[in-house]
RNA sequence: GCCUCCAUAGCUCAGCUGGUAGAGCAACUGACUUGUAAUCAGUAGGUCGUUGGUUCGAUUCCGACUGGGGGCUCCA
């Protein structure tokens, strides 16, 4: 007999060569037909897979990631079943399981797939997923496997092999399917009900650049049919609030070919968006000690052999500008550090006066290759809200907790409310790969990390995720549908102040170099403002919508008191318009709804003889009639609700 | 950049296997003067992304270019 421990702490004893399935057995029946791998002493497990010694068990479901992990490669092999009985002579790269489902890199040799053949292979999958085939594992040496691929002619699965210790190498086998994999498995393809085919994509072998690029087949599945119906609503969901879609309907920015891809061009709707949240920043930045600047679109190249990009980033960048004088160069500039650095210098510093904090809402110049632009989120051109805060080593804890405090002050006004900071380190065990002392690396980490800790931060801290020039924080948000997005940013750098001499006079009238910390709570607007739209679908905080208000009149009748209205609220810097088209209230309603406009305000015979407005909420309907001074209040107190805590 | 799919009116899209195009919405004109999610009628609008080729003939087939979508890191 052997001892189980439970995830509860509760021991069991079994008899020696218990599968985690008679465990679950043990438990309930309707458990054991749910469990899909077990966690064996912290390595997955089949459930069909004899335990032999004393060990922790934790059984896995659809509800866990590890389990959902099993399930999905479990389906990449289903696919490459089904692939191999559609296309014969196929030949297998990698299957593995990925967040939202699974892939298998294949080489069909001179046939192409392609959407139209989603359905036969998908139907096939099913088809082999009622035949409940099993999933066997089996030991096999290095020779063997070997020799298996050869047979078959899959040189990328040899490839793979070649890799492989002898005595580590297993195989599963279901129906007529083998192939070299570490496992784990869930019991018999019968779990899988429903299975969809999401894309194809190239993708090289290995991730190498220089190797064949195979057709990568993207697909998901689940248990049951209603989930997979659930899925896809909700990437529906997704698609209707894709910032590409809405940044569009609602006129907020449009790019043209003209102009060049990845340079998005902002409409007034968008500009009034977009200097909305520079205002608010300006305002929360000045209160924080904060000193604007401005700096030049572009820069003589001698400034980025300084700061070293010219040397990293130079030849794939945009090519410098050329003047009549040879030799002459410009760069467009990628960053505003430099600028910052330049501005530091131009007198002596004394230690009295740091922290020295420069911001600038600057535009900066990336060439981004094709491929990776998107939208809004990835461009070539966008505006940082960035600033530099020089300050002495010993600053820069508190310099840090106040930035967070900044970054929290945006989320909370903007309705972020789920979101993790990820503390990046350098990696202890490759310390030369990064400029700056031993000690100042370990202050500045000690700093972040007590800094997060003190404002309460959930953290997550990755080993040799720094730059090479310092540590960062970054902070993750979750939107509304539960996506993840990367915003708000700090580093530390000891690289630029050390290219550019920074320097301060000390207590001590000796020189010291001071710490430079890059922060960009928004990360770029550009990107904010993507992530912004698809978090809140469109329907903006009322403070930031371009269009607060819109007066509906019922009949022309109207159209003055409407103006009346109107001229009222524009004096208190509300924004919005008079809706006077000829046009049935019921129409002028639906129009505003679906301009996503916070309040409607419908003016008629009772509303003019009352100098009210009927009130109606974006969403929400009709909030009964009110004076217009009480619509202001409500109006105004709607707004410093947000902003004010 | 590479793979793959795509490109028709301002927007969303239809147009079977080659014979120069159509709808809805928006726009414009007129009628209606309207009470909480689409009033009715009419008008106008397209070198079918650009450019070569095949063909008697190309929006349709082939190539190139431009732009867009998806993907190219996550252990067999």
């Amino acid at each position: 007999m052997i001892n189980i421990t439970l995830p509860d702490g509760s021991v069991k004893q079994f008899p020696e060569g218990v599968t985690s399935h008679e465990i679950a057995l043990s438990i309930s029946e309707g458990l054991a037909r749910n469990v899909l791998a077990a966690k064996v002493n912290d390595t997955v497990w089949d459930s069909n897979r004899p335990i032999t010694e004393d060990a922790k068990v934790q059984l896995l479901t659809w509800n866990d990631d590890l389990g959902k992990n099993a399930f999905w490669h479990s389906s990449a092999h289903l696919l490459a079943e089904a692939l191999e009985e559609v296309f014969p002579g196929i030949k297998f790269g990698i299957g593995p399981p990925v967040e939202n489902g699974f892939y298998y890199d294949v080489d069909l040799g001179d046939r192409t797939f392609s959407q139209d053949d989603f359905a036969k292979v998908e139907q096939k999958m099913l088809e082999l997923a009622r035949n409940k085939s099993e999933f066997k594992r089996r030991e096999v040496s290095k020779a063997e496997a070997e020799k298996y691929f050869t047979e078959k002619g899959d040189e990328y699965k040899l490839d793979l092999i070649k890799d492989l210790e002898d005595g580590s190498i297993t195989f599963y086998e279901q129906g007529n399917f083998v192939d070299l994999c570490r496992g784990p498995h869930i019991p018999n393809t019968g779990f899988i009900k429903a299975a969809k085919l999401m894309n194809v994509a190239g993708a090289y072998w290995r991730g190498d650049e220089s190797k064949k690029q195979l057709t990568r087949i993207y697909g998901v599945t689940f248990p049951k049919q209603k989930e997979l119906t659930e899925y896809l609503e909700r990437l529906e969901e997704a698609k209707k609030r894709d910032h590409r879609k809405l940044g569009k309907e609602m006129e907020l920015f449009a790019f043209s070919e003209k102009v060049g891809m990845g340079l998005p061009l902002w409409l007034p709707k968008g500009t009034l968006l977009r200097e909305r949240l520079e205002q608010f920043m300006r305002k929360a930045q000045v209160k924080a000690g904060y000193q604007p600047v401005v700096t030049p679109h572009i820069a003589s190249k001698e400034l980025y052999v300084t700061s070293g990009h010219y040397e990293k980033y130079g030849a794939d960048s945009f090519q410098p500008i050329k003047t009549p004088n040879e030799g002459e160069e410009f760069f467009l500039k990628p960053m505003n550090c430099p600028h910052h650095c330049e501005i530091y210098k131009t007198r002596p510093r004394s230690y009295k006066e740091l922290p020295v904090r420069l911001a600038e809402f600057g535009t900066v110049y990336r060439y981004e290759q094709s491929g990776e632009l998107h939208g809004l989120t990835r461009v070539r051109g966008f505006t940082q809200d960035d600033a530099h805060i020089f300050c002495r080593p010993d600053q820069v804890k508190e310099e840090f907790i106040k930035v967070i405090d900044l970054v929290l002050y945006v989320f909370k006004a903007l309705g972020f409310e789920d979101y993790t900071a990820q503390i990046s380190l350098r990696d202890p065990d490759n310390k030369a790969k990064y400029i700056g002392s031993d000690e100042a690396w370990e202050k500045a980490e000690s700093a972040i990390i007590e800094a997060a800790a003190e404002k309460g931060l959930t953290t997550v801290t990755e080993l040799g995720e720094a730059a090479f020039y310092g540590p960062k924080l970054d902070f993750m948000v979750r939107d509304a549908l539960g996506r993840k997005w990367q915003l708000g940013t700090i580093q530390v750098d000891y690289n630029l102040p050390e290219r550019f001499q920074l320097e301060y006079i000390g207590a001590d009238n000796a020189k010291h170099r001071p710490v430079m910390i890059h922060r960009a709570p928004f990360g770029s607007l550009e990107r904010f403002v993507a992530v912004l739209i698809e978090h809140c679908g469109g329907n903006f905080p009322l403070w930031l919508s371009p269009e607060q208000f819109s007066i509906l009149p019922i009949s022309e009748k109207y159209h003055d008191f409407a103006q009346q209205v109107y001229d009222l609220l524009a004096e208190m810097d509300i924004r919005g318009f008079v809706d006077n088209r000829d046009e049935k209230i019921g129409r002028k309603i639906r129009d505003a709804e679906v301009r996503k406009v916070p309040y409607m305000l419908i003016v008629g015979e009772k509303e003019q003889e009352e100098n009210a407005v009927s009130v109606r909420r974006h969403g929400e309907g009709d909030l009964g009639s009110m004076k217009v001074d009480a619509f202001i209040q409500l109006f105004q107190s709607k707004i410093t609700e947000i902003l004010n805590n």
